[in-house]
DNA sequence: GTAGGGTTAG
């Protein structure tokens, strides 16, 4: 190679080298507007004018843009990280709910020599959260009192998560009075923290002791309640409310949805959009759950169209709630045509489609689905397998269910639950295979939950076995569980088999309870969604 | 350039 070859790269590098400062100014231009491929590319011909804080911000419009493997792989490449970098390393791995991960960076981070500041111990404490490792609050707790943050309202704040997610009460206390100047959030996390201990009363005595409230005060208490299944209190709180946004809204209207109060829900959405307050798209897929739950596939439709003239962006959560909301309505042709439309899937929407083809009783297209899934490399979790054997006992699909049930714990490890042996009770149990059932149910790991005995006994019922209907009846009694179900279904067998006299004991029984005859529906349907 | 207190799907 001549020296012309090695000499032109170099100028033409260096007489286009941008400042520091412009450099800067650019790359921020473009992250602002969203073009993160000029960002980087300016970046990559820049070497020279590269600082730490460019660095960091490249990383953290990677983390923002969610594209953690490239703020990975150029974190990975930094020469110089200084402790806003591992900050923002730490936080693109609490986005990715990687706590191990988090851990790990930090003690890394330690072994280099650096030294936590606030950043990086309520980054910290708020990534372990729900997690196994929040047993290390009081450990980062230990750390926050040598480097003497305690007084840090964002420290402060985090550190009472932290404790009240280890159920820690006296902590959480002890924390809030150590905070130095107070402010509407930390009071925030006291009230929060007491409804995440179970607590509500304390909690609104603490919230009625706050030197100010704000929007989000009102809405900790209003979810709060909801979290506590308090539905009423947290209504009658949201009505005085004196100030309301879309959070306080939706967290009201899915407060309903949870509780399985429909139409409650859909009746504060739409005094919701009276009162002129623009749903975002956590309305939007609560309030299609709740139309999914009172199978109303007017409303849903409407939802839908609102989404579609609103102009609200593509989003997996959004498009799956359109999908179970349309299977669950019973148009199941609508849900795979916005399935198949979806440009990002996840786990959660193929096992919503696979569900869906499920509960209208097409075995085949659900298999077919979960076939196309696997293909794609998606490993499929203990609900998949829940929609994929319920398919095969409501598509008769008896052998196929029973090499599925083997293959989720050889090939993908998932130990069966209760519900997996459930719906294989169910599976043999509606192909009449009652000895089967009754030998899972024999060798089940755990005790039979209702679910099982009454998959059972509805087998029983349909092939009229009195004596293995009877066990099942057992079973429920034994769970101190009257379900009108279980007497409907033994009257019937009774009834059947000619012992009148157990028909007349059963019926008095029944009225004594007040239990009455119910609407044809699946007990297993009801209890997992899915049937 | 990094963090806190409230909301979403199977």
């Amino acid at each position: 190679m001549g020296t012309f070859d090695k000499v032109v790269p170099f100028i033409s590098r260096h007489i286009y080298t941008l400042s520091t400062a412009n450099l800067n100014r650019l790359i921020n231009g473009y992250i602002r507007i969203g073009n993160l491929r000029d960002a980087r590319k300016l970046f990559d011909q820049n070497p020279t004018s590269r600082n730490t804080v460019i660095w960091n911000t490249i990383i953290s419009a990677y983390i923002q843009n969610d594209e953690p493997h490239n703020a990975q792989n150029l974190f990975d490449e930094m020469p110089d990280r200084d402790i806003v970098s591992w900050n923002t390393a730490l936080s693109g791995l609490k986005k990715i709910k990687n706590p191990e991960g988090v851990y790990l960076c930090f003690l890394k981070m330690r072994r280099v020599g650096l030294k936590p500041n606030e950043f990086t111990l309520s980054i910290m404490i708020s990534a372990l959260l729900d997690t196994v490792f929040n047993v290390l609050t009081p450990q980062i707790h230990a750390s926050v009192v040598s480097l003497a943050l305690n007084s840090s309202v964002f420290v402060g704040s985090a550190l009472m998560r932290g404790y009240a997610n280890v159920g820690d009460r006296v902590a959480l206390g002890r924390v809030f009075d150590e905070i130095s100047m107070k402010n509407v959030a930390s009071w925030n996390a006291l009230v929060l923290g007491y409804m995440d201990l179970g607590d509500p009363d304390e909690a609104q005595r603490v919230f009625g002791l706050m030197p100010e409230r704000n929007v989000v005060s009102w809405t900790t208490l209003v979810n709060g309640y909801i979290g506590n299944k308090k539905t009423s209190a947290a209504r009658s709180v949201f009505d005085r409310m004196t100030e309301r946004n879309v959070v306080s809204w939706t967290v009201m209207i899915s407060g309903y949805v949870q509780n399985g109060k429909f139409v409650d829900a859909l009746r504060l959405f739409l005094l919701m959009l009276r009162s002129g307050t623009q749903a975002n798209h956590f309305t939007l897929s609560s309030v299609l759950e709740a139309c999914a739950g009172c199978s109303s596939l007017l409303l849903g439709k409407q939802v839908h169209l609102n989404i579609l003239k609103s102009g609200i962006p593509d989003d997996v959560i959004l498009s799956t709630s359109l999908v179970d909301m349309y299977a669950k309505c019973g148009d199941i042709e609508a849900a795979f045509c916005i399935f198949q439309s979806m440009p990002k899937k996840n786990l959660v929407s193929w096992n919503s489609i696979i569900g869906g083809y499920a509960r209208h009783g097409l075995g085949t297209r659900a298999l077919e689905e979960f076939e196309r899934m696997k293909r794609l490399g998606i490993r499929p979790d203990h609900v998949t397998f829940v929609n994929v054997l319920s398919a095969c006992a409501h598509g008769g699909l008896v052998e196929q269910g029973e090499r599925e049930f083997y293959s989720m714990e050889k090939e993908f490890g998932i130990q069966a639950a209760v519900e997996h042996y459930a719906c294989m009770v169910d599976l043999f149990g509606r192909a009449g295979q009652l000895e089967k059932a009754e030998e899972l149910i024999k060798g089940m790991p755990f005790e039979p939950d209702i679910v099982v005995w009454g998959a059972l006994l509805g087998a029983c019922g349909l092939h009229s076995n009195l004596e293995l209907g009877t066990f099942a009846a057992d079973g429920i009694r034994r769970l101190e569980q009257d379900h009108p179900v279980m007497y409907s279904t033994l009257l019937k067998i009774h009834g059947e088999k000619g012992v009148w006299t157990n028909v007349l004991e059963l019926k008095k029984k029944m009225k004594e309870q007040g239990a009455r005859k119910q609407t044809a529906g699946s007990w297993i349907e009801s209890s997992y969604g899915v049937g």
